[in-house]
RNA sequence: GGGCCUAUAGCUCAGUCGGUAGAGCAGCGGCCUUUUAAGCCGUUGGUCGCAGGUUCGAGUCCUGCUGGGCCCA
């Protein structure tokens, strides 16, 4: 931390405030009320004039951080802010008991006060409180980003995202808002009978989605550990254990690129519910989603951009290939050759389209052309079987599987199954992704031996499903990047490791 | 991995054709007892991301590197 012209000063402000004998770091703030309460409560003008506040007879105190201060002569004007929410306080020389007015000489812009006073209403009209007595709660040795602008600079916002929530109030409320809907989800999966559960984020051998881990190392068993790439492998060991319906919202890591629509570690909701298939899981889906956008953000068309995506259910329903062909512009009956599918993937130039089979073409043709449109909620079904190692297949065909995908905003958000639970079917699966893995696709899943022993000793029919939070909160508050919505995205260290440097 | 954009005062941003680095906010010193991005007067503050190069002269042009943003695969 470089000393600047703004430490110093307030280093030698804090020198005078604690030369008057006061306690700067108090260990506990002075507050009768909270500051969003008093607004609440008697931030109505038309209900509480000046007059009837005044008539009160109420002294208050209230704390906060000082967010702007204007100097009049011998008043002074500060908002103090608390969770959010603004304040006025106003000082008078006449009111203000010494060492009070004093003291007003040594606050900035930061500091954390504690004001005692009566509530009034300035000729404006606002809300405030008339200063009789000020406490120093926490003084600020640097400023704040700039008052009006906030603060921009959006590498700085991230790595420093205690800056951009003090001066980007829009920030703080879209964090506030995911807690919201975070704990709108549990309230919602726990009505529904859903019990959460923890299951393991470090697992010997990584399963449940096809993508790369993160590996580490366990000193004492001196073994291999993953960073989970989905809970889905154990939660329906619960199942098989007996559990009938499960739900986990935890963190996911996955060793990828950076996106505007991915972050190496993001959370992740996933449930399973026994007895139950897809349609269920859609019903499910469409409730949820629906009754956040409604309850929680009080809207059932929320802006995307430029765009606006209405989240009334019934969401629509879209085959993978009615997508392509709708999307793509592209007729349907070609979609049932494979033949035609290679020549179409090939006009579109995706990589190996000799050596795909069908299946992985026709998901290929799918990200190509609809995924990027589907703005309004869309579930799409009957998933080729090379996409879908975990899932059960269409009755009557057996290339498909009972699986769907909600795309919303461009962007997939859930991913459900009919889950496959017959045990020597799902070893088949599991032996095709090895000879892919042996192919050279490191994405491929791995063999987990005893998930498919679990599944010997009796799994019922179940559905189950992953949905995006940090996508559904991005969608929910018009966040554009996946950054908006975590408070701490990864980002690279600023400065190279000085260990590399001294190496070689 | 490829392409485009970007980095100037604590913050938000200007900086033309290559010719002494600027504004607003913030800070500091004044005036002002109902202000609202308060106002008025004065004023401090710079490794122009880093390293090279071209040039009499580089914030500006060139090369490389680093951080960040966006798009594509």
């Amino acid at each position: 931390m470089q000393p600047n012209q703004y430490r110093d000063v307030r280093l030698e402000k804090l020198g005078k405030l604690k030369a008057l004998g006061l306690d700067v770091w108090p260990r506990k703030a002075k507050r009768t009320h909270g500051l969003a309460e008093l607004v609440a409560t008697y931030g109505d003008a038309a209900a509480w004039p000046n007059e009837k506040l005044e008539g009160l007879g109420l002294t208050v105190s209230v704390m906060g951080r000082v967010l702007t201060i204007r100097e009049m002569g011998k008043s002074v004007f500060a908002h103090l802010s608390e969770n959010g929410e603004k304040l006025q306080a106003f000082f008078r020389k006449d009111d203000v008991a010494e060492p009070g007015w004093e003291v007003l000489n040594l606050l900035d812009m930061g500091d954390f006060v504690s004001v005692t006073g009566s509530l009034m209403r300035t000729r404006t009209g606002e809300l405030s409180v008339r200063v009789k007595a000020v406490q120093f709660l926490s003084k600020a040795l640097l400023p704040l980003p700039e008052k009006w602008h906030g603060l921009q600079d959006k590498e700085q916002r991230y790595r420093q995202r205690y800056l951009d929530l003090v001066s980007n109030p829009e920030v703080l409320k879209t964090f506030q808002a995911r807690s919201r809907i975070v704990s709108a989800i549990r309230r919602f999966m726990e009505d529904e009978g859903y019990l959460e559960v923890e299951t393991p984020m470090m697992q010997p051998i990584p399963g449940g989605a096809t993508a790369r881990p993160f590996i580490t190392h366990h000193n004492a068993l001196d073994m291999a550990l993953y960073l989970r790439i989905a809970p889905e492998l154990y939660l329906k060991r619960l199942i098989v254990g007996g559990f009938e319906k499960v739900f986990e919202i935890n963190r996911n890591f996955r060793n990828e690129g950076l996106s505007v629509r991915h972050n190496p570690e993001f959370t992740m909701m996933e449930f399973y519910a026994a007895g139950q298939d897809l349609r269920d899981m859609m019903a499910l889906t469409e409730g949820l989603i629906s009754g956040l956008a409604r309850d929680i953000m009080g809207a059932e068309i929320i802006p995307w951009g430029e765009q606006a995506i209405s989240y009334a259910a019934p969401f629509r329903r879209l085959t993978l290939k009615d997508a392509i062909a709708e999307y793509g512009g592209i007729e349907r009956r070609l979609l049932e050759d494979d033949a035609a599918i290679r020549t179409l993937a090939k006009a579109v130039h995706i990589e190996d389209a000799d050596t795909k089979t069908a299946g992985v073409l026709l998901g290929d043709l799918f990200e190509h052309h609809a995924e990027k449109q589907l703005i309004q909620p869309t579930f799409i079904t009957d998933y080729p079987i090379e996409l879908s190692p975990l899932t059960k297949t269409l009755e009557g065909d057996d290339r498909f599987v009972d699986r769907f995908e909600l795309f919303i905003g461009g962007m997939e958000l859930a991913n459900a199954y009919s889950e496959l639970n017959d045990p020597v079917d799902q070893m088949g699966r599991f032996q095709a992704q090895m000879a892919e893995r042996e192919a050279g696709n490191d994405e491929a899943m791995l063999l987990d031996l005893d998930f498919v022993n679990a599944l010997e000793h009796g799994f019922p029919p179940t559905g189950g499903e992953g949905i995006g939070i940090d996508r559904l909160v991005m969608l929910l508050t018009n966040s554009a990047s996946i950054r908006d919505v975590i408070l701490f995205p990864l980002m690279r260290p600023m400065k190279p490791a000085e260990s590399e440097e001294k190496e070689g």
